[in-house]
RNA sequence: GCCGCCGUAGCUCAGUGGUAGAGCGCACCCUUGGUAAGGGUGAGGCCGGGAGUUCAAUUCUCCCCGGCGGCACCA
């Protein structure tokens, strides 16, 4: 299956082990495999040459260090195994659907997905006919081989066969770069490779998930593509505790927990805003005290700013020009109710429901004439905002239209970002750690395209927040061209149950703002200076974060945020009187109690409140009312304790204490 | 906003060109049961909205609205 290759100069490869194997010629990694062992040349799926991944039937030509990649090398394997896969899915669906164009199909988190053009686009019932073709082509078990072509050449094939888009991907490749096909059987690819020697390698533990649209480019001023996504991996098994992986993450979905727990709801006629109810009330309450006690802790000074503005503020702070289609624009005026005397009233100027506080605190920070002295001024407000989302973009809590921001600016001298950044970066990493997400990604999102200032000045903001990064010891990546238009920002993200990352916590540089609706300080040397705003939030908004707990805690929320802590309740009706008194010392005690007397099995009530996801329940019979103990059954475990009510009750209490990592650190 | 799918009882879902069904939940009755469903009876639906085809539409077609999965956008 290997070229057979005329002998040059000898060939040392160096094997992992150290050991080393010579050949008197350029060698393929197949006939490496070969010559080490029958079962490795079974098992291989590609040669590591250098470190870098080779198709088994590539020469290689100079001494190397080796390593034949099986299965048991889970990354290297499911690379290659999910790539051929995409392939493998691509050759399916042209050979079922002619005149279907390929263009791109890369690896992602747990499988790949590969995009097509295709008149009509592909609907979840296709999926199986092209999951069977699929296995008929791994049976088919073609080789696949390896071919550089010219460039233009290529460019020239893939247009005669109709692939413009492969066409295209070529034409934007850099001159000089060798132009790789693969060809399995009569199908072939453009793609930098490697790929297993055969499509019978790729095994059966692979599964096509979803069709969806996709920008061609990800430019939403691109045609729509089709895309199939699938899942592969190296054997039946894995493939089985994946899929098993994503049924448990749907069981924690938040908006069916938030059902099943009656925490909120949404409804049409208030699209995209939630309707709390109140056991997701308290634990909105609950967060907010929490944030609230934190953010006074570090500084900041709360207030409160109205919803409507004059649309005049957000000319001047940019929005108007920049965010207006995302904003809800309220006239002041009142129609005439009567139909045929359209008389308004009201002084006719645009308003808008704020979509961000800053305006609104400059306005704060604007009364008063502010020294140097007195910065930083750090303002936070629970601020309440309404951007009119897209609608295909809304999502449950996560993406709402009317959201509470846990919003704050800092007014600060430019020689004070660093330290102020440095101070934020410790409150959110202080408020993450108290409520359970220890893990996050920081990203530094620099300049973009379309900006504001001179490169100077971004060369300066990004070093600054940079330094600060640096300082905390956070680790931290780039997301290079994703600031916002007049500054640079960090993002933090947090990863839902089922994967998604979500931006929360954020923190934004911003030069302008202030000047531009007329802030200013006196500077020590009696100049009129404009204050550096830094926008941030840490939990970003309630909504989205309380979405990202839910399904972070499966519902089992930690026991300061439960709605209900504890439910007493007794066996038998002749503990009532019991059950009411340790309830009410529980309700006395401070613990958000519920007492349960209907007259059902203490099984049922059992099960129907672990379904509510309630931490605790006391159960009460006759034996405990004799002895004044409860029987505490904990949520997620089948066992119980007997307790004396008093301790039982203490116990809870200080459990039910709100997280703070900062008050020993 | 774009592509695809979906919309039947409070919830989860069957179903049919002749105006509907299950389980859970709810109400009432029986049951007093030691830790994830004790039993019975009953109420509850303009089958998302509008138009069209048809003798007849919840069912077929079109439009709209909403939900879901992605894309784009974003906290």
């Amino acid at each position: 299956m290997s070229e057979t290759l005329s002998a040059q100069n000898p060939v040392n490869l160096r094997l992992p082990d150290g050991s080393v194997r010579t050949f008197d010629g350029p060698v393929t990694g197949t006939t490496l495999a070969a010559d080490i062992g029958p079962g490795l040349l079974k098992a291989a799926l590609l040669v590591k040459v250098n470190g870098e991944a080779w198709d088994l039937s590539r020469p290689i030509e100079g001494d190397s260090d080796v390593a034949i990649i099986t299965s048991r090398d889970k990354e290297e394997a499911l690379d290659i195994l999910r790539h051929d896969c995409a392939h493998i899915m691509a050759q399916a669906v042209q050979e079922l659907f002619p005149g279907t164009q390929v263009t791109i199909g890369p690896n992602i988190e747990d499988g790949f997905f590969y995009d097509f053009a295709r008149a009509k686009p592909f609907t979840e019932d296709d999926l199986p006919v092209i999951e069977e073709r699929m296995r008929e082509i791994v049976k088919r078990d073609l080789e696949v081989i390896r071919e550089v072509w010219d460039r233009n050449e290529a460019i020239e094939h893939f247009k005669s066969i109709g692939e413009i888009y492969k066409a295209e991907i070529i034409s934007d490749l850099p001159e000089g770069e060798p132009i790789t096909v693969y060809r399995q059987g009569d199908w072939l690819d453009l793609c930098r490779g490697p790929h297993l020697p055969s499509t019978g390698k790729l095994g059966d533990a692979f599964k096509l998930t979803k069709v969806a649209g996709a920008y061609w480019r990800g430019d939403s001023s691109n045609e729509m593509l089709t895309r199939i996504y699938g899942t592969c991996w190296t054997d039946k098994k894995e493939l089985k505790a994946y899929l098993h992986r994503i049924e448990e993450a749907e069981k924690r979905d938040h908006r069916k927990l938030g059902k099943e727990m009656d925490l909120f709801h949404l409804q049409e006629e208030a699209q995209g805003s939630v309707f709390w109810h109140p056991a997701g009330y308290v634990m909105y309450n609950e967060l907010q005290d929490f944030i609230r006690a934190r953010v006074t802790q570090f500084g900041y000074k709360e207030v409160k700013t109205p919803q409507l503005l004059d649309s005049k503020f957000w000319e001047q702070s940019g929005h108007w020009a920049k965010f207006r289609e995302n904003m809800f624009v309220v006239p002041d005026e009142i129609p005439s109710i009567e139909e045929d005397a359209p008389i308004v009233t009201g002084s006719g100027k645009l308003m808008a429901l704020k979509p961000m506080n800053c305006p609104a605190h400059i306005q704060i920070f604007k009364q008063g004439i502010k020294s140097y002295r007195d910065l930083p001024i750090r303002v936070a407000e629970m601020g309440v905002v309404h951007r009119n989302e897209a609608h295909g973009a809304l999502h449950g809590l996560m993406r709402v239209r009317q959201m509470t921001q846990d919003d704050g600016h800092v007014f600060c001298r430019e020689d004070q970002i660093t330290e102020e950044t440095i101070k934020f970066c410790e409150l959110l990493s202080s408020v993450y750690r108290d409520l359970g997400f220890p893990d996050f990604r920081v990203l530094l999102a620099t300049r973009p395209e379309k900006r504001d200032g001179t490169d100077e000045s971004w060369d300066l903001a990004e070093q600054r927040l940079e330094d600060a990064l640096k300082e905390t010891g956070l680790e931290y990546g780039f997301a290079p061209g994703e600031g916002a238009f007049y500054g640079p920002k960090l993002e933090f993200h947090l990863k839902d149950a089922i994967g998604r990352t979500w931006q929360c916590g954020t923190l934004q540089l911003d030069p302008n703002m202030a000047r531009n609706l007329g802030a200013s300080y006196v500077a020590e040397d009696g100049s009129k200076q404009a204050p550096v705003m830094l926008h941030r939030a840490v939990l970003g908004t309630f909504e989205r974060f309380l979405g990202i707990m839910i399904e972070h805690y499966a519902g089992r929320m930690p026991l300061w945020l439960a709605p209900t802590q504890v439910v007493v309740t007794p066996i038998t009706s002749e503990a009532d009187d019991y059950a009411r008194s340790v309830y009410e010392k529980a309700l006395a005690a401070g613990l958000r109690a519920e007492l349960d007397l209907r007259n059902e099995s203490i099984k049922y009530k059992v099960r129907d409140h672990s379904h509510k996801k309630v931490p605790a329940i006391f159960v009460v019979g006759g034996r405990e009312a004799e002895n004044n103990t409860v029987s505490i059954r904990r949520l997620g475990s089948n066992q119980q304790s007997v307790v004396d009510s008093p301790k039982a009750i203490e116990d809870l209490v200080a459990e039910a204490a709100k997280p703070d990592s900062t008050a020993n650190a």
